[in-house]
DNA sequence: GGCAATTAATCAAACGTTTGTATGAGTTAA
DNA sequence: TTAACTCATACAAACGTTTGATTAATTGCC
């Protein structure tokens, strides 16, 4: 009745397979023979496993989507509110690094929602958005930022510079050096905007 | 031989069709009969005047983003740095409130790539990025920015505050009013960012 | 403890649909 | 009469899912 350890080794596989695939080619681009036959299993797999193709899309998602919940746990990390920003975009770039398929995901779901949008995604964005909302406040109260800037925007402006750098990757390749080694100048660049604005 | 007027309907109509549905399901997601059916037309009409399913998608691609081309126009149409930039924002928000489906596509290539994203996505958005840098340049030279900031990253943050806001807008509908009465309090708000930064 | 009964896991194969495209006939206007 | 246009229809391939058989592990009972 107890499985065994080889007894989830299909059921992981399909997903560790399935993750890059949907992730590069959508939904609706990868077909289930394509997702079993590279992780070398039987197509039926999927719908003992998951209850057919958009279970196991649902299964990556839920996945992929976890790893957002930690950002609400920066605000017991610091105390300066400026700083709860920088811990916000330097996880958010050491997310994307661990995880490289995770804004695919992101987007994908903003540009063509499939019914995993409503249950996983939205609920995921819009926790982030009202953390960093309440480091804004945070900042306000403690009379650390100038007043007039909504926080609302304020934290969308902040997490469209980092997310949008890395989204816009396959298409900048050529004109900015996306490795890893760069990341540490990043932040400390989209931190120095975001603090100081570029005029003198 | 010259065709009239009325018959590019066929091919016009395919294209008005095609566009919402191919933003909104992405390529894969729409199939040929469900857009020749709500053009009313029958589906060999696609091969015939577009050479098939992708030839519809490559030219409904290229009239979107046809658009983009007016970013570089900004740099003669003002001389202060900083007034080419407010531009550049208030002319990507005009652009996403006449083309609701621009960005989706704008999204889901850079996410989900097709053969169109080497030919048309990615000269387009490379010209944009260029000619923002090129502004930030322009500013360092009239020494209107402080020093230490890297062009290529204060374009890609500019770019990356206001593409963003509209591309969450399905996920923060709820949490942010998106409606185009707020577009020239939204514009200040970013702006004011990006130039004195939220530091008091 | 050992043997039948049961359950879970996996497979090859087939199911009915839907996919994108091609064909050939019919219509219209030059 | 010719050329451009549009149609109903057919086509092979691919789609997601289901089926029934086969294997391996687990359980219940003596």
């Amino acid at each position: 009745m107890v499985p065994i350890m080889a007894d989830n080794d299909c059921r992981a596989t399909l997903i560790e397979v399935a993750t890059p695939l949907f992730a590069e080619k959508g939904f609706n681009g990868v077909s289930v023979r394509e997702i079993a036959g590279l992780a070398g299993v039987n197509v039926s797999m999927i719908s003992y496993y998951f209850g057919g193709k958009e279970g196991l899309y649902g299964a990556v998602l839920n996945e992929q989507f976890a790893v957002l919940q930690r950002v609400a746990k920066i605000a017991h990390t610091a105390t300066d509110p400026l700083k709860k920003f920088e811990l916000y975009v330097r996880d958010t770039v050491a997310r994307y690094r661990r995880n490289p398929y995770l804004l695919r995901f992101y987007a994908g779901e903003l540009t063509n929602p499939t019914p995993c949008f409503a249950t996983i995604v939205k609920p995921a964005i819009q926790e982030v958005v009202k953390t960093l909302q309440e480091f804004f406040t945070d900042g306000l109260s403690h009379h650390q930022f100038r007043e007039g800037l909504e926080p609302t925007d304020t934290a969308l402006a902040l997490a469209g510079m980092i997310n949008f750098y890395f989204l816009l990757e396959p298409a900048t390749g050529e004109l900015v050096d996306h490795s890893p080694e760069r990341d540490e100048e990043l932040i400390r660049h989209i931190m120095d905007i975001f603090a100081n604005g570029v005029l003198k």
